[in-house]
DNA sequence: TATTCGTGTGTACGTTGTATCGAGCCGATA
DNA sequence: TATCGGCTCGATACAACGTACACACGAATA
């Protein structure tokens, strides 16, 4: 619940009037408009969006359903939204602005940590956003995740290069593991399946003839006799696990 | 191409129909139809529509756009795949078809790393795929790169969950990476832009707000010191040693 | 030659993103 | 107090999408 706040930005902006040929998504939303907003803002618009991709999906986000969320005509979030994209740019950052960034750590292996792991729970609770966003885009919220990692892995007198590779490393890792994680996750919804025996039971048929064919034989070795094939949260640590053990031994930290 | 195993019968349709009374779609595809195809195959149907994503994007793949470029009509491709998903799933395998899976490698390590490097060059040549496919999806050609994986595992004797720990490890890293550095090239090519020059251009606008906000000094920092910003062959490599080192040394191998 | 069935065609429907225009509301000005 | 110009939102419309459905063709079987 720690609420890091959708875009409002506390510049004055005093000396930033150049003409942009477009001003982007989050210049345009800072400028407070000269009549006070009524029944629409960025964080009506972005929170409604999300709550309907939370329970429904990201398909079921289209521009008729989050009007219908709104209250208001089909075409009322234009003002705001210069399309779809930019309404996915804005529901992305507001999840991003939920993260709580400001949890204490000492060392930087415990901040980085800290950081997956706050990380890949934002990609269980909102499953369509590892879809919908990559490690580095540019908005408001996005950009306070490498922010904090940098911070905290200043201390270790890196140079730029292997700061950025360092978090990198471990963004990507994460991106890419929550993404398979919630891969499964949303076949099961798909197919309405409630949980993982009928998961693993929906999914026999298909497993049967594949290994059928023979062409897998360490694979089928490996369903006989692995114990924690459906333990994601054992894969996940022990993968980051050997991502911090690897950045530690490769980079002498 | 999609698979070429024999059939293999597959005796036992007794017990295990539940909520899929149609077998999947490479079962289906694998039996010959009596009457031989003419003008429409999987492979052809396949060819056609990877054809169209790699040099126009996933979103040009549409039904009506697949069946002009195969000279038929909007719903001939119907016959083969059940809806848009499964044309996306056959894409998908086809592509992983050409994976060169059989390069020689001593050591597990020069094994994963050969793996690793492939699968990137895989993602980047079709960039639509990290997008459409997850690392563990089970297509035959998916699932032959964990069998060739746990292949080379095989000479260590870990035991099974921590060999796909390893492979796992190693997948979603190479997953989450090529996604990062394709988003980069969509937006790029999206936005008209033809390289990493003019992408650079384009985007400093944006860069520009968000630092003038003073929410980032140590990403301003970054941005001033880094080197190797535009390197992504060296933050692959990097990030690729940090993770085999770090197996290496978690898994004392 | 008559029948069957796998294969591709033609048409149509509901839904999507969004362009365009008009109406209502607001604070600022006269 | 009356007028005005700007945002804000509503209403309508359109092209393109995925795909359901019924039908026509031709080779294989009899």
């Amino acid at each position: 619940m720690p609420a890091q706040q959708a875009p409002t930005g506390d510049s004055d902006a005093a000396a930033d009037d150049r003409d942009k040929p477009q001003p982007s998504l989050w210049e345009r939303l800072d400028r407070p408009s000269p009549a006070p907003r009524t029944t629409l803002t960025p964080h009506r618009i972005a929170e409604a969006a999300v709550a309907i991709a939370d329970t429904e999906g990201l398909d079921a986000v289209t521009m008729r359903r989050l009007a219908t969320a709104l209250g208001v005509a089909p075409m009322a979030a234009y003002r705001y939204v210069s399309g779809k994209d930019e309404l996915i740019e804005l529901m992305v950052d507001f999840v991003y602005g939920q993260l709580p960034l400001d949890t204490p750590a000492d060392g930087w292996r415990e901040a980085m940590h800290s950081l997956a792991v706050h990380l890949r729970a934002m990609n269980l609770a909102h499953p369509w956003i590892a879809r919908a966003a990559t490690p580095f885009s540019l908005s408001p919220n996005q950009l306070a995740v490498p922010e904090r990692a940098f911070a905290a892995l200043a201390e270790r007198g890196l140079d730029a290069d292997t700061t950025m590779a360092v978090f990198r490393t471990v963004a990507v890792y994460v991106h890419g593991s929550s993404a398979s994680e919630v891969a499964l996750e949303d076949l099961r919804r798909a197919r309405g399946w409630s949980d993982g025996d009928e998961t693993r039971a929906g999914l026999a048929p298909r497993m049967t003839y594949l290994m059928g064919t023979g062409r897998y034989p360490s694979y089928q070795q490996y369903l006989q006799q692995a114990t924690r094939k459906d333990d994601p949260d054992w894969h996940f640590t022990t993968g980051l696990d050997c991502v911090l053990d690897g950045i530690a031994a490769h980079f002498g930290i």
